[in-house]
RNA sequence: GGCGGCGUAGCCAAGUGGCUAAGGCAGAGGUCUGCAAAACCUUUAUUCGGCGGUUCGAGUCCGCCCGCCGCCUCCA
């Protein structure tokens, strides 16, 4: 068995054998740093780190480029807007980018290349393409001659006469033919340039990626990567350009992810139905936005709406607490059930990754699991003694979704989200100020003012006044924090969204 | 117009022609509890947009129709 993804170039699912046994080099299609980064970013972003990891968990070594564009059209466009210099605008949403990922809990590429650091080696490409005859330069422009590369239109299926049909495009005199692409522009009074044979401009935004995934994964390398809406023209140019002046394949495997949408729509700008990722993380935690992307397919449209994070958030929620409660085993030796399962789960998990990253498959191995170690823990004394093997097994159980989920991004751990505690914070105090006056200020932080919460209640439950028992409660409750009555005494936790 | 995708339970969603159509959320009943919460158990699609066809057998393949979406211009 072995990962099979499908490729784009080819319409089928295809195993994944690297060019150099034992090592997968990967580009991915980064970001245009003019603005913040929406969930259609998030989506992107997290299915490929998902890709990488699942590959290291198979064993590979992975080498994972993913650019920046820090200097094209709406960067600079931007740049005039808001007074400020195209270097600083790029800087600036490139560093809002790194903030961003960090929230998200994704870690970088290995190699982050940004554009305007290998400008020499998209000139160097563009003579070559000139060589070649595949480009020509009027005027300080540099064109690529799309008739000229008998293979163009292959990746997205199109022929150059429907194209030309269908062209929606600009008619610019100088082009031989509409469809050609720009690989070198031009510098206009302002704008940023660059020396260049045919004098100072910059390079056209597909050249970019063409020249840095080969400048740092060679001339051939496995797989390429982006949204499905970067095939037409960005994927199909590059493979154009890259081909055209090397003679080699380029990437042998490409892959794309679907969109996100709003109520059936593509997010998009245009449509003004745009969300950050910087806002969802400021009601969701990482975890939950991930389950929740993680939970269709990748290639497949998702449709993005507040509760259908909420649910996640509340299904993570499950797994967390069965942690904690295997994490509070106590050894008994009578204690009882064995958790099985756990090797069908691993299974069952790598078989769905296997088959074209199948996370939301890949998820319900993880969820059953979690119903099977609850059950065994159901079925222990009080919930919580075990002996030291089924303790061993039970520890196992949660090892396994550790892994499974780290495979997928998924933290599993951890306490709640800010958001989430401020909230309980500012309930509690009202609490307290409400049960237990003379404790407010012995109360300063969550933890002990739930505790004097708790402790009131307790005294309430002992002199059976059940209604002030069952307020507290049920106000701890809607501020997110969850009180549960044991035989030992009343514990409680602050769940997620 | 050209190319491509989707339509599976109340909602989300997986499903590689063949055992009883994953999993999550929500709902109902039960166990536990002073009552709850959490957890577990049971339950919720004789059926996969519609109509035909291929096949011993189709959610899965083919054709037509209906509905939705995307790309063809910058876009994850």
């Amino acid at each position: 068995m072995a990962l099979r993804l499908y490729n784009t170039l080819t319409e089928r699912k295809e195993e994944l054998v690297p060019i150099a046994p034992g090592e997968v080099r990967m580009y991915v299609c980064g970001i245009t740093a003019y603005d913040l980064c929406h969930l259609g970013h998030a989506r992107s972003l997290l299915v490929f780190e998902v890709l990488r990891r699942y590959l290291a968990f198979r064993g590979y070594r992975v080498r994972m480029v993913r650019n920046f564009t820090d200097v094209d059209d709406k960067i600079i466009r931007k740049a005039q807007e808001t007074g400020r210099t195209w270097k600083a605008v790029a800087d600036h949403y490139i560093q809002e980018f790194q903030a961003d990922m960090a929230r998200f809990e994704l870690p970088p590429a290995d190699m982050e290349p940004r554009a305007t650091d290998h400008v020499p080696a998209m000139v160097a490409l563009t003579e070559s393409l000139l060589a070649r005859g595949l480009a020509y330069a009027v005027d300080g422009d540099v064109y690529f001659r799309v008739r000229g590369f008998p293979g163009y239109g292959r990746l997205s299926r199109r022929n150059l006469d429907d194209l030309r049909a269908g062209a929606r495009v600009e008619v610019d005199e100088r082009k031989e033919d509409p469809l050609d692409f720009s690989l070198w522009k031009r510098a206009k009074p302002g704008e940023p340039a660059w020396e260049s044979p045919w004098g100072p401009g910059r390079p056209g935004w597909h050249i970019e990626c063409s020249a840095m995934a080969m400048e740092l994964l060679g001339e051939s390398f496995d797989l390429h990567g982006g949204g499905e809406d970067l095939i037409f023209p960005h994927h199909e140019n590059e493979i154009a350009q890259s081909e055209g002046a090397t003679g080699k394949p380029f990437a042998r495997h490409w892959v794309h992810n679907g969109f996100v949408r709003i109520e059936q729509e593509k997010m998009s700008k245009s449509v003004g139905n745009v969300f950050t990722i910087r806002d969802l993380l400021g009601k969701f935690s990482p975890d939950a936005l991930k389950l929740f992307l993680l939970g269709s397919h990748y290639r497949g449209p998702i449709d993005y709406a507040p509760e259908k994070v909420e649910e996640a958030g509340r299904a993570l929620d499950r797994i967390r607490l069965l942690a904690e409660s295997v994490e509070a085993l106590e050894e008994h030796p009578r204690g009882g059930a064995l958790p099985a399962a756990v090797g069908a789960a691993r299974g069952e998990f790598v078989a769905a990754m296997d088959d074209d990253l199948n996370t939301a498959r890949a998820l319900s191995a993880i969820f059953t699991l979690v119903r099977h170690l609850n059950g065994a823990l159901d079925r222990l004394p009080e919930r919580r003694r075990a002996t030291a093997a089924a303790a061993a097994a039970f520890r196992e159980g949660i090892a396994a979704i550790r892994e499974m989920g780290q495979v997928l991004g998924l933290r599993l751990s951890g306490g709640a989200t800010r958001p989430a505690e401020e909230a309980a914070l500012s309930a509690v105090a009202a609490l307290l100020r409400e049960y237990c006056p003379e404790q407010v200020a012995a109360a300063p932080d969550l933890s002990a003012g739930v505790e004097a919460l708790l402790a009131r209640r307790e005294g309430a439950r002992r002199a059976r006044d059940f209604t002030v028992a069952d307020a507290i409660r049920r106000r701890l409750a809607a501020a997110g924090i969850e009180v549960a009555d044991r035989p030992q005494g009343s514990t409680w936790r602050l769940r997620t969204k």
